[in-house]
RNA sequence: GGUCCCGUAGCUCAGUAGGAUAGAGCAUCAGAUUCCUAAUCUGAGGGUCGCAGGUUCGAAUCCUGCCGGGAUCACCA
């Protein structure tokens, strides 16, 4: 149960029950009352905003009227105590009985607690990565990555039905010069001297296994057929394997997509499903044969005007219109996703979000106003942008030169740093802001990095229970009984453990809505910290341990507590995708 | 030049759909280990929320204009 939703409810039943009137004589808008945690927790469990955002309206002083409705509110059985404060902020004390039931509900949904139906099972897709099958995965991939399975994950969590999409670029030029680089590990693997590889071409060693694998294959049988024929074999098993590659990659940092898309398959049969989309744009009136304006600013020195044919983008929102045919008569790569987006739009997505790297910004409007013309404004469109990763290594940036084939690849970080680690930090910033990743930091001063920190906190809890079982000679505890005994919870810092826990819905649900799945990181965080210095609380005063031989049923309601403490951090981790360690050693 | 993002403590960053006295971590200083894991905890100091206007009961948050930093601009993919 999401609190703050509920006593919203509760609060806009109390103000209706004062009957009031607007001055004007028109309805009051409620739309704007709010219930939510104060800032300082002294002001009490919950604050509303209702006396102060209506008080206008309805012609009377804001504290006044708060006074009013703190009287109705305070007739609440859950509600200890309703005070007016400030500038007429109504805040609620909850009684003790109305957490400990709270606490009894997250025992009994376990993993389930904080799972909301918000979504209400409305198809979104959530493309991300979709790094081009040209080579391994580097670190520049490594943020999309984790912010768009967080963000899957967090969105299922929340009830919308994902899809984890993943575009393959596996058209266009690039794939040629693939191929073409293919080939010469090829010859290479038939033992030609192919000297060091001309400019233009990917360097990387990692292309030596797939022209070994063609010799397997074929032999020297590719060496005997016409040219273009080689290139597309070699094309073909070139972007095989470099999307295995990418697969594992993915696998060894916990992402997994449902649907990897081929830009091919678009192109297949003479481009017919481009072609299918151009029309289907052309009918709705949004394509037309013309000229581009020059680009402002500074002329581009081999600006040519040229006739192609354009998508009329400045109609749905874009800057510029954009070309889909060059001059040549050839897609442009934006044409094929003029299809794509169709594609998906066809599957019965309501939402599509895309994971970009900042420098896809200007990619933006472009996908929104095609959404806007493909969709005739139905289908929802957001671009997350992540700034960029830069890598240190002791303070010193780390360069990396992909034409020369040396680049730090995702693998290595995973090696070094280690998964857990790399998940966490890529979400404990958000997205809008660059990243600075420091390798010295992240490994070395493990001790300073958020993830052990909570991952302690899970440690800990599966610790109590160990060291509760030994003293109190108990194979296991059930929740029915850690459920019967919450009761005996009347310490201040228990008590605020628990507000901390009642928090979880709602933060799933707006960090949901606004997609922004960083903010689960940063609770996490906070509910381990709250965590150690109530464990800690027990190290100065006895009365508060956690296990007391001597009250085994405070022990059982305490039990409670830490096996909600580890519901929820095991499912905050699962949903940034780490792990929920039993011990650290 | 256009567009997008950022500017909060010495450093790195949060700030929950406009709320009350702006918060963490690191660093600095002072403390806590006969004790469920010290990978922890307690306390102290540290702020013109880039600048100037505007919107309103109320602005770090929304709007406008500046200043500073980053990304981007194409018949590329």
């Amino acid at each position: 149960m999401n609190i703050f939703a509920d006593f919203i409810d509760r609060v806009m039943k109390a103000v209706e029950s004062l009957d009031l009137r607007a001055k004007d004589g028109g309805a009051l808008d409620f739309s704007r009352i709010t219930v939510e945690p104060p800032r300082d927790s002294s002001h009490g469990d919950l604050a509303t905003n209702a006396a102060m955002v209506l008080s206008k309206a309805a012609g009377e002083n804001p504290r006044a009227l708060g006074e009013r409705l703190a009287k109705v509110l305070a007739e609440d059985p859950d509600v200890a105590e309703a005070t007016v404060a400030g500038p007429g902020f109504v805040n609620l004390r909850l009684g003790n009985a109305f957490w400990h039931a709270r606490l009894g509900e997250m025992l009994e949904l376990a993993g389930d607690y904080g799972r909301s139906t918000i979504g209400a099972g409305h198809k979104v897709n959530v493309e991300y990565v979709s790094a081009n099958p040209t080579g391994p995965m580097h670190v520049g991939h490594c943020r999309g990555a984790v912010v768009g399975d967080a963000l899957a994950n967090l969105l299922a969590f929340a009830g919308y039905d994902v899809t984890r999409e993943y575009y393959i670029n596996d058209a266009g030029v690039q794939i040629d010069v693939l191929g073409r680089s293919v080939l010469l590990r090829y010859r290479e693997a038939l033992g030609e001297d192919i000297g060091t590889i001309p400019e233009g071409l990917y360097p990387g060693d990692y292309l030596k296994p797939v022209g070994q694998a063609l010799v397997d294959e074929f032999g020297t049988k590719l060496l005997e057929m016409p040219e273009t024929d080689a290139l597309a074999i070699a094309k073909d098993r070139a972007v095989d394997a470099m999307m295995a590659m990418i697969r594992d990659d993915l696998a060894a940092l916990n992402v997994h997509h449902d649907v990897f898309f081929s830009e091919r398959s678009l192109h297949a049969g003479n481009g017919g499903a481009i072609r299918s989309a151009i029309n289907d744009l052309t009918m709705k009136g949004h394509v037309y044969k013309g000229k581009l304006p020059p680009p402002k600013g500074q002329l581009p020195e081999d600006w040519e005007d040229r006739e192609q044919t354009l998508f009329r983008s400045t109609q749905v929102g874009d800057d510029i219109d954009r070309p889909l045919i060059k001059s040549d008569g050839s897609f442009t790569y934006f044409a094929a996703d003029v299809a794509y987006m169709k594609d998906k739009y066809a599957r019965g997505f309501e939402h599509l979000i895309y994971v970009l790297g900042a420098d896809h910004g200007g990619y933006v409007k472009r996908l929104e106003a095609l959404a806007r013309a493909i969709s005739d404004g139905k289908l929802k469109l957001t671009v997350l942008l992540c700034q960029l990763v830069r890598l240190f290594r002791g303070g010193e940036p780390v360069r990396m030169s992909k034409r020369a084939g040396e680049f730090i690849t995702l693998r290595d970080v995973i090696d070094e740093v280690g998964r857990d680690p790399v998940r966490f930090m890529m979400l404990y910033r958000k997205p809008d802001a660059p990243l600075d990743f420091d390798f010295a930091k992240v490994t070395e001063q493990s001790k300073d990095n958020p993830v052990f920190y909570v991952q302690y906190a899970s440690a800990r809890c599966h610790s109590v229970f160990r060291q509760a079982k030994e003293q109190l000679g108990v194979e296991s505890f059930d929740r029915a009984t850690m459920r019967a005994a919450l009761h005996r919870l009347e310490d201040e810092g228990e008590l605020a453990l628990i507000r901390k826990l009642a928090e979880f819905p709602r933060l799933i649900e707006s960090a949901a809505q606004a997609m922004e799945p960083h903010r689960i990181a940063f609770y996490l965080y906070d509910l381990a910290s709250q965590f150690h210095q109530q464990w800690n609380r027990g190290t100065e005063s006895d009365s508060l341990r956690f296990v007391k031989v001597n009250d085994q049923e405070l022990t059982h309601a305490r039990l409670g507590l830490v096996q909600a403490v580890c519901d929820v951090v095991g499912s905050g981790l699962a949903l940034v995708g780490a792990d929920a360690p039993v011990e650290m050693r």
